[in-house]
DNA sequence: GGCTCACTATACAGACCGGTATACTTTTGA
DNA sequence: TCAAAAGTATACCGGTCTGTATAGTGAGCC
């Protein structure tokens, strides 16, 4: 990727994050990427690949930042599932104050057939799995179910954050899904 | 409001939701609706009053919707919560099959400015505040704290029922919900 | 009958949309 | 060193955007 390129996809990143994808065209993303229209076309081709590298982009940068952070925890599921939202809240406070760019993104695009909507769909199955997986470890009978509820938490959580529906939502599913834990931690050891 | 205006907001209403508010231009709707433009203008001035009267006008039919489906509902509060998360599964199956158009729509509309910005926030303090008021007859102490996890399950519920993300996921925060309700009768009993 | 209101039909304005073409300059690496 | 790659600048294309203007039709009402 060249210079010019990536200035092109930071502008384009903040612009449909900030404004939405369809409230951005491609002079404004050029002129804010300080680049002309043609190297534009040179690299990406069409603004709808500028879409799906964008949301490629933060699904990765995302995934990256949470495995890091995943690292650093604590070697227990349990410690590891409330990582997950002490990283969320961390990427949240700086990247994410409209909520979730993938959620927002699908807002806009409405065809299945969409190239991005692959990337959108697969994030959210990849979180689900990463919950069940950490669940499984904890209460191998109730994964599934255990691991919806986290999803349904973090889920809410980011929505309730990028509607400023009431402070600090993510530390309130963190909390909950420690409770959550913790009883399921309880009722496994117990059979 | 004409027959016409009617036309118009329920064709709006239709296309907003399916395809994002800026993806859908007048003349789109105007034919959808089987109206001229200058019928359209006549009656709302401009797309910006279209898009708030759209959300008003889901917004309205919602409140209508649970209200009445709270009033059906058994009086205790306990009941009164679950029939929320029944209403929006009924809803959900016949009018919001892509989440909630609230959140929706806060994706495009980045403006706090924007005059359909108080619609989108009014309704979610709104359902906060009507889980709080439910809570407080449960659990006074705690009501707060409770009503903001039936939140995060409800909001979370509505993505995840939006993206697909895994099967009736209402139905599992509904499920989720009727064990937090258990837990918080039982320990205000006790005090 | 005459008046108003809601509506149709069509054309148009000016801006902006995504995307392309031509011509030229700068950077860079074998 | 020299050619390819990457970039700038600018003009343009057809189409669509929100919004307006002009002209006329039909129904209800006092």
């Amino acid at each position: 990727m060249t210079l010019a390129a990536r200035r092109v996809l930071e502008a384009a990143a903040r612009l449909f994050y900030e404004r939405g994808i369809h409230a951005v065209g491609v002079d404004l993303i050029a002129a804010e990427a300080g680049v002309t229209k043609k190297t534009l076309y040179d690299r990406f081709g069409s603004k709808e690949q500028i879409v799906v590298e964008y949301l490629a982009d933060r699904d990765e940068r995302w995934r990256a930042f949470l495995a890091q952070r995943l690292d650093t925890a604590q070697p227990t599921s349990a410690a590891r599932v409330l990582a997950v939202f002490d990283a969320s809240r961390a990427w949240s406070a700086k990247n994410s104050s409209k909520g979730c760019s993938m959620v927002n993104a699908h807002a806009e695009i409405s065809d299945p057939s969409h190239p991005a909507y692959p990337i959108i769909t697969g994030q959210k199955q990849w979180m689900l799995t990463l919950f069940t997986d950490l669940a499984g470890d904890i209460t191998p009978d109730g994964a599934g179910h255990l691991s919806q509820t986290l999803m349904l938490l973090h889920e809410g959580a980011l929505v309730a954050h990028g509607l400023n529906i009431f402070a600090d939502p993510i530390s309130h599913a963190r909390e909950q899904a420690q409770t959550l834990l913790a009883a399921a931690e309880n009722s496994a050891a117990k059979r």
